[in-house]
DNA sequence: ACACTTGTAACCTATAGGGTTACATTTAGG
DNA sequence: CCTAAATGTAACCCTATAGGTTACAAGTGT
């Protein structure tokens, strides 16, 4: 996972693979989801995240999965928490410091 | 995805499956893993959703991915969502209710 | 020109994760 | 039996963030 550039933001995925291509207008796709515009606005110009309400609502709108949506920001989300490289300390069992010289080659 | 029961919370399994198997308490695990005695006491007693972040965490300190925790929270996530069952209108060139008729069988 | 569309600022609400401190209760040793 | 450690959680604080409404400036197309 690591050194892995910024995933796709699922808000742009929605932009263009389906708003666009579908030729609706973000003010009809946002009424069609039951949102108001400015939340779809956000979404799409990736200044939200997308809510695991929102996956459901594309997934319904769309006949697609909402794990689909919601696995593209959990990559967003990933990232981000990996960017930020919290010092964990590995449990007691899972600490190979003593055995890691076994393990060149 | 429908009528699925309610999916198992990742701290429970953080819990069952891993502090408890190790016999490590939640006060040293939340030291290894960086974070307050409280903070891991909710997410194990399933008060606390499990963030992007603390998935990093537990990655870090137990060699699993971080996806698979993830995955578990979106499950609980999307169950909520869907329990809220939020009313959407699909998107015309999905909508199959005109040819929905030639779909029995 | 005129109507539609869009992005977004301003403002408000609700939810939520995480921290610290403190306390009552439970559990484990000696 | 008694003390020390561990635990759950309340109270309180802070910071983020999703989502709503209203309003306005700017762009687009007929």
């Amino acid at each position: 996972m690591r050194i892995m550039r910024k995933p796709t933001h699922p808000g742009s995925v929605l932009k263009e693979d389906v708003i666009t291509s579908l030729g609706l207008t973000i003010t009809e796709a946002a009424t069609y989801l039951g949102v108001s515009r400015k939340t779809l606005s956000e979404l799409i110009n990736e200044h939200t995240s997308l809510s695991p309400e929102m996956a459901i609502r594309i997934s319904k709108a769309t006949n697609t999965t909402p794990e689909s949506w919601l696995n593209m920001q959990n990559k967003v989300d990933l990232w981000k928490a990996e960017q930020k490289d919290p010092k964990v300390i590995p449990f007691p069992a899972f600490d190979n410091s003593n055995t890691e010289h076994l393990m060149e080659g």
